[in-house]
RNA sequence: AACCCCGUGGUGUAACGGUAGCACAACUGGUUUUGGUCCAGUUAGUCUAGGUUCGAAUCCUGGCGGGGUUGCCA
């Protein structure tokens, strides 16, 4: 064994998988599922959750179910399906016939539930959703016994199936789970595990009036499809117990008994994570939809141009662990950096500009000058990028009385211009209120493609179009979509605390090139960040989000 | 308040009873036809008090801090 192939460290999971593997606990197999609810569309946290289910099975020979656990249909939706499936797969996951629906298992579920009752451990109950608040009991005094408790088993089964054949009204009955009214943990305090509920399911329409429970139908689904190890985030480790339950009193055991276990899941500083937030911001028109770029949607996040890698990369960086933390969205964008850096070609574009003649440049003309495409990546090629006398420079690339240090262009100073020559400023235009309009300069003809024959430097390499030759282009900045760091935790109001220019509209201009790139290409433009082509059908200009924008060192000493 | 889970630099994560390491962030410096990239370096950590042990981030007990649970949501 060399340096090289050291081990990396194995999250526990991974450890707890291997270890399953070696002992044979579930047969030497590896099954798990990603099991989202159709009612919402998925974000960077269930990114980290697809990563662990696809990669754990992959690891091991094994398979990973994409599962709708749609058992629940008030909120859920066909839309929501597809756009889930079109996430998973972006991220790079195969899910071809491995959709499953948990409705498909209902009668399943329903069979289960009547063997439940007949072994005396379920039990129909008609006390109401108010009624029982009393019985529950508190988190700190235990719960006390329904009346129906000791039904007996065949008024119960004879119950249910009236409750099925839809004699009942919504809330009339439902179906418990006879555990242990004195439990600690008030999810085994008698818990309910069908309810009816009159609602059009989008995948069986008016054909159930009852729906299970998530407690009751989550392990079985997960043993239905055969699932070894099951994972899930923290919030539903109380509910373990009672997973284990299920499965236990229908006589499920190992190899062919799931298991659960959680990890913590992903927080990224500024922004909202949760799917009733995230509708809300849709719903209510804080943001153009679920893939708004500045949204922390798989959707959002694609549009705004951060490549799947890079989520993969974050998602293996902030590995699994039971520690509830908040990863800084740096991280993200460092990721992101990593991949474009690697991949994205390089353009000139200017978004607030500021004219500059070039004094002894031909008034007529323009010269093609070869630009590299991607200095990280020889094979991406070349092109051709239109010189001529007016040009457009970025209005910060200018200053009349530069600070010491800045090294772009100013009155007497030379500067590279990217690509092109090196030029030298003689004179500045300015308007009736003082302001500069216009910079002239001239050209050293000697310095074509950006090099001094005489071996003289210069400290700037500004960016530039050619001014006829330029694409007018709409960019859109964006920032973080919330002031604070962590939003919603200090009020459940939390939009309130949006941030106002969490997008910003930027006429701009690009070189030539870029009038036709194909929508979802990443490119960067240099010193500004990297940039996404848009789809927009709204506007005959290409579009571009901005993805992330480049580290700049210069601007963080100002 | 009861029960469950979790506490390692600012952030995320390793070390599985034996040298506290990595990455991000921050800050220096070098290279550079992007103030990008790349390279080198600096700052900075085991919540706390006991106990077990030759030896504890790791095991035990108490405290403190954070999260979760009181849907006929998932």
């Amino acid at each position: 064994m060399t340096e090289e192939t050291k081990a990396e460290s194995l999250d526990f999971i991974r450890e707890m998988v291997a270890a399953d593997m070696k002992n044979g606990t579930f047969g030497g197999k590896v099954v798990t599922r990603f099991p989202p609810e159709p009612n919402g569309y998925l974000h960077i946290g269930h990114a980290k959750a697809i990563c662990l289910d696809y990669g754990v099975a992959a690891e091991n020979n094994g398979v990973c179910y994409l599962r709708m656990d749609d058992t629940n249909p008030t909120k859920e939706d066909t839309e929501y399906v597809e756009s889930i499936v079109r996430d998973v797969e972006w991220l790079g996951f195969p899910v071809g016939d491995r959709l499953t629906f948990a409705s498909d298992c209902f009668e399943k579920m329903v069979e289960c539930a009547e063997k439940l009752i007949e072994t005396g451990k379920a039990y129909v109950c008609d006390l109401s959703a108010e009624a029982w608040e009393e019985y529950r009991g508190t988190l700190s005094a235990p719960g006390r016994e329904s009346p129906n408790r000791n039904r007996p088993a065949a008024e119960s089964l004879d119950l249910f199936r009236r409750m099925r054949a839809g004699e009942f009204e919504d809330g009339a009955l439902v179906l418990r789970a006879k555990i242990d009214m004195a439990s600690p943990n008030i999810n085994m305090r008698d818990p309910v595990i069908y309810r009816i509920r009159r609602v059009h399911h989008f995948r069986h329409g008016d054909k159930w009036c009852i729906y299970p429970m998530y407690d009751y139908a989550h392990p079985l689904e997960d043993a239905f499809e055969g699932v070894t190890h099951s994972f899930c985030t923290l919030e539903f480790e109380i509910h373990r117990p009672l997973y284990d339950w299920v499965l236990d009193n229908l006589g499920f055991a190992f190899p062919n008994r799931p298991r659960q276990t959680e990890f913590s899941r992903l927080n990224l500083t500024g922004t909202v994570m949760s799917k009733r937030k995230l509708l809300r911001l849709v719903k209510e028109n804080f943001v153009q939809g679920w893939d708004d770029p500045r949204m922390p949607t798989i959707s959002g996040m694609r549009r705004r141009g951060i490549p799947a890698e890079a989520i993969h990369r974050l998602c293996k960086t902030v590995g699994i662990t039971k520690f509830d933390g908040v990863t800084d969205l740096a991280l993200l964008e460092f990721c992101t950096r990593e991949v474009l850096n690697r991949d994205a070609s390089r353009y000139l574009a200017v978004l607030d500009p500021l004219k500059v003649v070039i004094a002894n440049f031909p008034e007529e003309g323009v010269e093609p000058l070869d630009a590299v495409n991607n200095p990280e990546k020889p094979e991406a090629g070349s092109r051709k990028l239109p010189f001529s006398r007016t040009l457009y420079i970025e209005r910060s690339d200018f200053m009349l009385e530069p600070p010491k240090g800045y090294f772009r262009l100013s009155p007497g100073a030379e500067v590279r211009l990217r690509y092109g020559y090196f030029i030298k400023c003689n004179e500045v235009v300015k308007d009736a209120a003082g302001n500069v309009v216009e910079v002239r300069c001239t050209f050293d003809p000697a310095t074509r493609g950006g090099a001094a024959p005489d071996g003289r430097k210069v400290k700037g390499t500004i960016h530039w179009v050619a001014a006829d030759a330029a694409v007018r282009a709409e960019v859109r900045l964006y920032d973080r979509l919330f002031t604070t760091e962590e939003p919603g935790t200090e009020s459940e109001d939390f939009v309130t605390e949006l941030n106002p220019d969490s997008l910003r509209v930027i006429e701009g201009f690009v070189e030539p090139a870029l009038a036709e790139i194909p929508a979802g290409t990443a490119v960067q433009f240099e010193r500004l960040g990297y940039f996404a082509a848009d789809l927009d059908t709204c506007t005959d200009r290409p579009v571009f989000n901005r993805t992330v924008a480049l580290k700049d060192s210069w601007s963080k000493k100002q």
